[in-house]
DNA sequence: CTCCCTTGCGCC
DNA sequence: AAAGGGCGCAAGGGAG
């Protein structure tokens, strides 16, 4: 239970240059933007106890911090990720890093989530502040009505501190509420999460470091590939409008040069469109060899925008040379973190970042962002994690086994689709023998289509379009037979998983995390349901991990000057200090190798859960770290 | 002109 | 009858 005398709760108000630099901390140093407003208070059996004030002072911050610090305090704030920002832009990220964070909008989200299926309900749920008083406080009115975050007069900077104290009034009470509600292991999922909050600010503040130079390398060879591609298509009649349009192209594919219909889609209004996809290009490049320069044209096009002009745009707009992507703790119902590329609305739209956790995989796009001077870039990704953690959940014999030391799940398949032995495929593979390469590559494609429910016609398709093995369907039937007969657990995990969560109404998470999954399961999002039941004990047991790790590793990178840099679902990123990348290698990769998964969750997973380890200057240049 | 919808697509 | 899931972003096209 939440007890007052551990917890106080705070908020800055903040303002700028322009109105929307008030969102961006990192430009008080450009003196830019700065804290015009800062409240902290705690509960006491009289009554309030507010501190803090207009124009914010380093001693009014570390006053709050100081306290925190010695009286064991956990400091809760309502989206707290940029509250803490401010914090460290004032200087104070050593103090922040030795305070305990919680997170009221996080635990709002960990009493009431649920899922979103239902497609027509396009408008996802806010979780801002504003938007839980008006449904659990709606005595309180809207209390933010007339409030100017940038006026100057006396007046209105007084009616913005009163605003202020009521916004932490109302974090600490909705906090509190919310924990209160939360089951024993929801809390402690909940607490776990929360020890990534500074680490994660300090991420979001510092930004990543782009190589210009790189950068503009690789708009070059955009524009060059996109122009070699209109070369071949121009006497045809294509123009970079009209790829860019599946309207237009659909009308010049089809009509014009009279490739055959491949697929076609309804739109809710009834429309029938043909489709120009990348399966469709690459189903009709048989036939015609224009279809694969059309995708490879697209293809160029759309990347230069996302990876190659948008970090150099960010890097520009923030004034610094960081790219900002911005991670969203607990993003998805699945607890995983997301990235936001841009701050704001429709035309307050700000460019501060790319799409980090999109960005496009090889070395050519990913080396445009490099580890700061002094600093290695150090990644630990956890190893066939979802694969792992369905073998944990649904306890096949063969998944288990294939998750031990030694195994290779992917040959293992391979050779039963094929019909080989699993030693001699792991033998020739290991020298070499493309036949076998081939087979262990079928043996992955499957491994990891269809550990879902995935149809064997879907299998066809990925394996076709996305792994460019030719496959039809008879192969793909027969692929994903054997998948089921191999292991025989998968699709009993399906049945039981779906028939407890229509029981209890909750997925629950190997780490305590759940969401609700209520609603009329032989309805019209039946299905939906039933994925949710089965993916989300996967996917959110992967963020628990995740969560956990950062959780264990924290007080070990403040030891050695070393940072969180991003994550990508699977993939942690660190900054580490040159010198100390040697040891610091070693030593996280043994926390992180025996992670307190029992002590954390309460349960202890059968099988190891290994993470990988690569190193480098760039993330286009890592390389697989070994002991030597 | 802005806003919303649709299609398409990248990552895990 | 058939159906992996989770995201965020670019871009065109139509409505207002």
């Amino acid at each position: 239970m939440w007890k007052d005398e551990k917890f106080i709760a705070f908020d800055f108000e903040t303002s700028g240059k322009k109105p929307e630099y008030a969102l961006q901390p990192w430009r008080l140093a450009q003196g830019k933007s700065w804290a015009t407003s800062f409240v902290w208070a705690r509960k006491k059996p009289k009554g309030w106890e507010v501190h803090g004030g207009l124009q914010p002072t380093n001693a009014m911050m570390r006053e709050m911090l100081q306290t925190a610090i010695d009286e064991d305090l956990t400091i809760v704030g309502w989206f707290t990720i940029f509250d803490i920002q401010w914090l460290i832009a004032y200087g104070f990220y050593d103090m922040v890093m030795k305070c305990k964070w919680l997170d009221g909008g996080h635990l709002w989200r960990h009493y009431f989530l649920e899922p979103e299926y239902d497609l027509d309900r396009s408008k996802k749920k806010s979780y801002r502040l504003k938007d839980c008083v008006r449904e659990y406080l709606p005595d309180e009115g809207d209390y933010e009505e007339g409030i100017d975050f940038h006026a100057d007069s006396p007046e209105a900077r007084s009616a913005l501190h009163k605003y202020n104290i009521k916004d932490v009034k109302f974090t600490y009470r909705l906090a509190r509420h919310f924990y209160n509600q939360l089951e024993p292991n929801q809390q402690r999922a909940a607490l776990l999460e929360a020890a990534c909050l500074p680490m994660v600010a300090k991420a979001n503040f510092d930004g990543m470091l782009v190589d210009t130079l790189v950068a503009h390398e690789l708009q070059a060879v955009c524009d060059q590939v996109a122009a070699m591609k209109l070369e071949e298509l121009a006497p045809y009649g294509m123009t970079e409008k009209i790829v860019r349009s599946h309207k237009q192209l659909s009308k010049l594919m089809f009509d014009d040069w009279g490739l055959p219909v491949y697929k076609t889609t309804t739109t809710k209004k009834g429309e029938v469109n043909r489709s120009t996809d990348k399966e469709t290009l690459h189903e009709l490049a048989f036939i015609d060899k224009r279809a694969k320069t059309i995708k490879e044209y697209r293809e160029a096009l759309n990347n230069k925008t996302k990876f190659a002009n948008a970090p150099l745009i960010s890097a520009e707009y923030n004034g610094d040379g960081k790219t900002r992507p911005s991670a969203i703790v607990f993003g998805t119902y699945s607890g995983r973190m997301t990235y936001s590329s841009k701050q704001g609305e429709g035309k307050e739209e700000r460019p501060i970042g790319f799409a980090l956790h999109q960005m496009v995989r090889g070395p050519a796009y990913r080396s445009t962002i490099i580890a700061p001077p002094g600093y290695t870039l150090v990644e630990f990704d956890a190893a066939g994690q979802e694969f792992k953690w369905m073998a944990v959940a649904c306890k096949d014999d063969t998944m288990l086994e294939l998750c031990q030391p030694g195994e290779d799940a992917h040959s293992y398949m391979g050779s039963r689709i094929t019909h080989m032995d699993y030693q001699d495929m792991i033998r020739l593979v290991h020298e070499g023998d493309k036949v076998a390469k081939a087979g262990r590559q079928l043996g992955k494609v499957a491994n990891l289509s269809l550990q879902y429910r995935t149809s064997a016609n879907k299998l066809r398709i990925t394996a076709r379009v996305q792994h460019n093995i030719p496959m039809d369907e008879v192969q793909a039937r027969f692929i994903h037979r054997t998948y089921q007969q191999t292991y025989r657990g998968v699709p009993q995990y399906w049945e039981k998983q779906i028939a407890m969560t229509r029981r209890l109404g909750y997925v629950e998470t190997f780490g305590g995390r759940r969401v609700q999954v209520v609603g009329e399961w032989d309805g019209r999002l039946g299905w939906s349901m039933g994925s949710t039941a089965i993916n989300y004990k996967i996917q959110g047991t992967g963020a628990d991990q995740k969560y956990l790790a950062l959780a264990v590793i924290r007080p070990y990178l403040v030891q050695i000057g070393g940072y969180f840099g991003w994550d990508l679902h699977d993939g942690l990123y660190l900054y580490i200090p040159d010198a100390k990348v040697q040891k610091a290698v070693v030593e996280i990769g043994k926390l992180l190798n025996n992670l307190p998964y029992a002590r954390a969750w309460g349960f202890t997973p059968p099988i190891p859960m290994p993470w990988d380890c690569k190193v480098g200057k760039s993330w286009g240049g890592l390389k697989e770290w070994k002991e030597h």
